[in-house]
DNA sequence: TTGAAGATACGAAATAAATCGTAGCATCTT
DNA sequence: AAGATGCTACGATTTATTTCGTATCTTCAA
């Protein structure tokens, strides 16, 4: 078991980007972070995203390949990998350890919709028979 | 609103052991978060818990009462409002703000037992009654 | 009354994380 | 061919967080 730690938060906002659509380059990752950010905040720096996205690589949170002379990156842990990781880190952080009180805070706070409940009802059932 | 940011992971550790049991002195986290650490590890001195907690206390995440010349430290703000916060922060971070779906992963993570099952369910019947 | 033990205060060092400036190298445009 | 444009590399700075060393005060016991 390779214990890296998890990523750190500017870490997980370029993965949050790349999950959604990969591979792509550092110019598109950073455009897409400015966008998203509060206008009245300093925007980041294009090659502020480029040596993140380069530590990444080095720290093998992403992979890359170069067409044309440029540089497309991709995630190379899936998101649910890293989602759980993140999870179980929190959980011993702020919650003795336990993700289920994590998972049960986390429903208090989802301010769900009926349609939302029936979908975790659904999940439930599905844990219950699934692969356990 | 007073957006102020979630602890950080010192923070949390030290909210923690304070949320189980206050007022407590700074010898007693010390000492307890000693205790859980991984022996082979270096000790955390005892000034540097002290200046956490001073630091914590200017912040506001601790109050504190001065008896016989020693002081006593307490949460000053509840279990289950920091977790939430964390709970937020993270479903910002890392799950596209969707606290739902961060709770549903937790699940498949909690390795939940029948019992928990039944606690979840329970739990997920009182929300939808609006029993808060 | 002196000194050991144990406490707090606080400046400052060490570490970790995030940001940027500058240099260098292609390609494109005129 | 020369300048503009747009890319990557990488050292270095800035900022945030964690850790600790040292001074100081109080109490207790010999």
């Amino acid at each position: 078991m390779t214990n890296t730690p998890p990523p750190t938060d500017s870490e997980l906002a370029i993965l949050q980007v790349l999950w959604s659509k990969h591979p792509e380059t550092v110019r598109y990752i950073n455009d897409t972070l400015n966008a998203q950010r509060n206008p009245t905040d300093k925007e980041i720096g294009y090659t502020t995203t480029l040596k993140m996205m380069q530590l990444m690589l080095e720290k093998g949170l992403l992979k890359r390949t170069i067409v044309e002379r440029n540089h497309l990156y991709a995630p190379s842990v899936s998101r649910e990998v890293t989602q759980s990781q993140v999870i179980q880190d929190m959980a011993i952080r702020a919650f003795g350890g336990s993700a289920l009180s994590l998972a049960m805070q986390a429903l208090g706070n989802a301010d769900a919709s009926p349609e939302d409940i029936a979908k975790v009802r659904q999940w439930i059932d599905s844990l219950e028979n699934g692969t356990l």
